[in-house]
DNA sequence: TCACGTATGAAAGATATTTTCGGCTCGGTG
DNA sequence: CACCGAGCCGAAAATATCTTTCATACGTGA
């Protein structure tokens, strides 16, 4: 383990030259093979060139590789990445790693530009995935949380919860759905507004209606809602356009937010997320209020699914 | 330089197990330790657990030095790089590495704790909002490009398109077929296991069937993907266990990443957001190659709907 | 309880890295 | 112009690290 490190101490920089920084440089690199570079070899500039050049490339070799790309020996790369701050070339390349990462992640975020037809497959999923992570964003900051405990506290007492939504909109409101019964609470989606609209006449006081529109405007959801909201039950509204009609009738309205859309990437895709997220916290938030009845009833049918999974 | 890889493709998973991502995973560790993490042995859970908790901890150490950290011996700790996707521990040693860059640079991740019974609302939403967000980045990183891009060019050109998927798979499922049918091609989701057998016997080569099932042990999801595959058509699995049973009857296999869940945060949340992610990659991609017929297609769906928005 | 297959670590074997060591070049000097 | 010395350089030995093999222990189902 007891290094002899004579070597080093005797290169023309003096003993000075290897320690420049006391941490071996973490992203400084290239501005430390500047810095050293006359104090190098003719052999070690190469190798500290190849280095700064091409980080990614030189992580993936071996010192023999190196050597050989840049006409030397084993030894002088050793000594170059000695120089460079490094107890040996095992973590100069570590460090070379680390670089190119950082290089890479770095040139993540140019992607601003929409979905082209001829976009190859990979960036047609970082594309998307960056997107939906701005709209979710987006949404988590301009959704109002007064707003949202009050529609997470109406209906965590609620006799019954209906879910109105139609489309795109129809799926959230099935998932919702879906996990509000989860813990016990009797929720119901529709997605045919007539059979809506005559289910809505049943609500009343203390009950919980709620119109998913990305729109804002879409009659067959605004109708039910309307009927719920004349029949006395609390109703929500999750909408892209606060302002738009669907808000009249709601006594809470929790906003989804809307991202550009391109042929390619139609304005339910972000929308569905937004409203995805919404249903989430709404849904979280009275998992909480009612935890002493949500917390076995999630357990139970967790349990009664466990069987209808194959060995 | 030929490597005797005998060991590695006698593991449980199968001859699939090792290839999950055939490029070693750049930034999505986390992600791949936890979606491999149930096919792994308790040793290697050990290593893996470690080197997900501690990147950075870890590439400075060797072989020998993570084995007795995590109490167990260097053919295990090479086993889990094997596992993870790496040729051996150098390479996995290396890609720490960049991710331990790559965490340096970008900030503290912040909110890591789980959501409690009494956090505040906001608190929620921020929670989930970033473990969403997470959830993207993860599908997103873990995705096979290459297998999505041959499920897209089958799913072009396919006769017809069949997706399964129950309880809130189901959804997902409902929202790719509704997604296919605005461009112009003819696809059916089924939730009905039933129903789906028996509309699987129906598919011949080039058809598409395409299951979605997070645990990849769904019986109701593997059986009409079975009868599709034994009937010549194109398989596709989504799922979150690329190793799970449902993969048997794959052409293709798309990994949708894992998240740890809660109680208050059900796994169906996470898996289903990425899900989504994965569908709609699949979707934009078949849109591109059919952009001819797509995007009028998608225009006409617009038009008729916009009679049904409220002034 | 036994038999079987799997998981595991010790140690041998293969690679990669580091060190040693001697030749070589180059510039100065008699 | 020959000689000398300082320091650069790479081949190869020595060492560290990684990989593979193999025997054993363990758990599991019959």
């Amino acid at each position: 383990m007891t290094q002899d490190v004579k070597e080093i101490f005797a290169l023309p920089g003096g003993p000075q030259a290897g320690r420049a920084g006391a941490p071996p440089a973490p992203a400084a690199l290239a501005a430390k093979v500047r810095t050293l570079a006359p104090s190098m070899t003719r052999s070690m500039q190469r190798v500290a060139e190849a280095v700064a050049g091409d980080p990614a490339g030189c992580a993936a070799l071996t010192v023999t590789g190196l050597a050989e790309l840049t006409g030397t020996s084993e030894a002088t790369v050793v000594r170059t990445a000695r120089l460079l701050g490094y107890p040996g070339y095992r973590d100069l390349r570590l460090a070379l790693a680390g670089l190119a990462a950082q290089q890479q992640s770095g040139r993540a975020p140019a992607i601003t530009t929409d979905i082209a037809v001829d976009d190859p497959i990979a960036d047609v999923v970082a594309k998307l995935a960056y997107d939906e992570q701005q709209t979710l964003a987006d949404t988590a900051a301009g959704l109002d949380t007064v707003q949202l405990g009050a529609a997470v506290a109406a209906a965590a007492v609620a006799r019954r919860i209906d879910v109105y939504g139609v489309g795109a909109s129809g799926l959230v409101a099935q998932d919702l759905t879906q996990k509000l019964l989860r813990i016990g609470l009797i929720a119901q989606a529709h997605s045919d507004p007539h059979l809506a609209v005559t289910n809505a006449v049943q609500l009343r006081a203390g009950d919980v209606a709620i119109a998913i529109t990305h729109s804002g405007s879409t009659g067959d959801v605004i109708e039910p809602l309307r009927v719920a909201f004349e029949h006395g039950a609390t109703t929500v509204a999750i909408t892209g356009r606060p302002d738009g009609a669907v808000a009249q009738y709601a006594d809470h309205v929790l906003t989804t937010s809307t991202a550009r859309e391109s042929e390619l990437r139609p304005a339910a895709m972000s929308s569905r997320t937004s409203q995805l997220l919404v249903v989430d916290c709404l849904f979280v938030g009275v998992a909480q209020k009612t935890y002493e009845t949500a917390a076995p009833a999630l357990a139970a049918s967790y349990e009664a699914l466990a069987h209808r999974h194959r060995r």
